[in-house]
RNA sequence: CGCGGGGUAGAGCAGUCUGGCAGCUCGUUGGGCUCAUAACCCAAAGGUCACCGGUUCAAAUCCGGUCCCCGCAACCA
């Protein structure tokens, strides 16, 4: 990887049919510092965002709110837009799929699928169940039955249908996934996508009636059917670099890295591969698959009351502080629990390591040398290497730990060498122990940046060429 | 026998590929220190490595089986 080079880093889109989810949060977040880091190597970085607006439960909810769809896509995209601000993120594109430029995308992209003969017309059976007075899906049926209504039979309904050629990418993807073994972090969820495409695909039904369900980009040429939402959704992550203008964007940054959660390994690793491949375009740069997080030990479900809002534990800890739970508490590559206690914890050692080790050496630093200390050189290329490899592998929580290294180490030279006794009996080797302390937070500081930067730049900003005292970072909760 | 992951100290995890004293962070307890946000440093306690069996001088690790938890199981965002 060069480091000049220029680098795009994506979320999946959220869909808006709930408020943001502490999980997505987790998403963004981990976006978030992957593109601030690469920044920091000094990088040209696109970092996209956005929310997914089409589909039925879209409609639904609207329907039941008297809102037309579009209001109510409206009023969610901008609460989903709003942690931008509530956790610091630096996301400089937001697609919405009803801007007009995706919309436009989605039908060019579907037009060269189509040219490609990778598009076709098809029956599709459908099932339904007269008692929800919905359709149904093979994964909700029990015993061939409806689970909420077991004593009713299952209607099967045909249906016109547009089908994607997914069949056709089987052999593609199995060699894409084996001439590139990172393409899918980590490796044993490239394990199983493989194992998924090797068991043999089946072509997916990208298109919905338009009677039926009205809300979604309608299919070119033929105005009785819109896009499934599927379809629509994944062409954001290339609508937002203007692929359908030939933009500038599109052609300097894609293929891009893709973070997503591992309900979506399928979609983002597998399925969006192959319409990227119908459409004759470059496949994506990597997909890394992050875990999901439960709430007290428990899934979180709106009947138990554990759902955790984002913003509410934002409100309380702070932006960097919970930037911190997420990517220290949760292992970076599997499930994580979020828990009050444990939050609170998190909290004390920010505040006790970190804050405490911050404030003390300025306070030295002040008190001896009136905050005037040397010019020191230390050697942190091993420690960068760590912390580049961590980095490369997505694993923050390692990343975290090795810099809680430095400030463990940080805090047990100030015991040993006792600067507040030292420099009663030698003033300069007290200025040099000081000195590089300094220079040692001065290397924390920046290899926090990415985590939780806010804190970051105080440090950076306090730790200049003359040292600053100023209030505890993480100050003492009640 | 659908696919994949997981079960290691009170909590969260590493270690398993390649067998060799069971480790890290937090919490708890005891001691030390006084520069600092009752912070920091040192030490200790705490584990049948889910369970059963096998291989081996030696198993958390390899092999066979059982139980439990999670995601996916395709048109569900």
């Amino acid at each position: 990887m060069n480091d000049k080079e220029n680098f795009y880093i994506t979320t999946t889109l959220p869909y808006v049919n709930a408020k943001p989810h502490i999980g997505f949060a987790l998403e963004i977040i981990q976006a978030d510092v992957i593109a601030r880091y690469n920044r920091n190597l000094g990088r040209s970085v696109i970092f996209n965002t956005g929310t997914d607006e089409h589909g039925k439960k879209i409609y639904e909810k609207a329907v039941e709110a008297g809102k037309e769809p579009q209001e109510y896509a409206d009023e969610y995209a901008e609460k989903f837009d709003a942690l931008k601000n509530a956790l610091n993120l630096t996301y400089d594109h937001f697609i919405r799929t009803t801007d007009e430029k995706h919309i436009r995308a989605a039908q060019k992209f579907w037009n060269i699928c189509s040219e490609n003969g990778d598009i076709y017309k098809k029956n599709y059976k459908t099932k339904y169940c007269v008692g929800c007075e919905l359709e149904i899906t093979d994964s909700e049926l029990l015993d061939g039955k409806c689970g909420t209504h077991p004593n009713r039979e299952i209607e099967h309904k045909n249906e016109e249908n547009y089908f994607f050629k997914f069949s056709r990418y089987q052999d593609k993807l199995i060699e894409l996934y084996e001439s590139n073994p990172n393409f899918v972090v980590p490796s044993n969820r490239l394990l199983e996508i493989k194992n998924f495409v090797e068991s043999g695909l089946q072509d997916f039904s990208i298109s919905r009636l338009k009677k039926k369900m009205p809300w979604g980009i309608e299919v070119p040429g033929d105005s009785d059917h819109v896009m499934y939402v599927w379809f629509d959704a994944l062409i954001n992550y290339i609508s937002t670099l203007d692929w359908q203008d030939d933009g500038k964007e599109f052609n300097e940054y894609w293929p891009g890295v893709q973070v997503a959660g591992k309900d979506n390994l399928r979609q983002q690793s597998a399925m969006w591969q192959a319409m990227l491949m119908s459409a004759g375009l470059p496949t994506s740069k990597q997909v890394f698959i992050h875990g999901f997080i439960t709430s007290e030990g428990r899934k979180m479900s709106k009947s138990l009351g554990n759902v955790v809002d984002p913003y509410q534990i934002v409100e309380n800890y702070g932006a960097d502080a919970v930037r911190y739970y997420l990517l220290r508490e949760m292992p970076s590559h599997a499930d994580g629990d979020y828990s009050e206690k444990r939050m609170n914890e998190r909290y004390s050692e920010l505040a006790n390591q970190l804050g405490n080790l911050v404030g003390r050496v300025a306070s030295m630093s002040n008190s001896y040398f009136q905050g005037n200390l040397d010019q020191v050189h230390i050697d942190f290329s091993l420690k960068k290497k760590q912390l580049k490899d961590d980095m490369t592998n997505y694993d923050f929580k390692k990343y975290v730990d090795h810099i809680f290294e430095s400030i463990s180490d940080a805090n047990e030279t100030i015991e040993k060498t006792k600067p507040f006794k030292l420099v009663k009996e030698d003033e300069n080797a007290a200025k040099k122990v000081l000195s590089e302390l300094a220079e040692n937070i001065r290397f924390i500081a920046d290899a926090l940046l990415p985590i939780i930067p806010e804190t970051a730049e105080e440090i950076l900003r306090r730790y200049g060429k003359l040292i600053l005292v100023g209030d505890p970072l993480f100050p003492k909760k009640d």
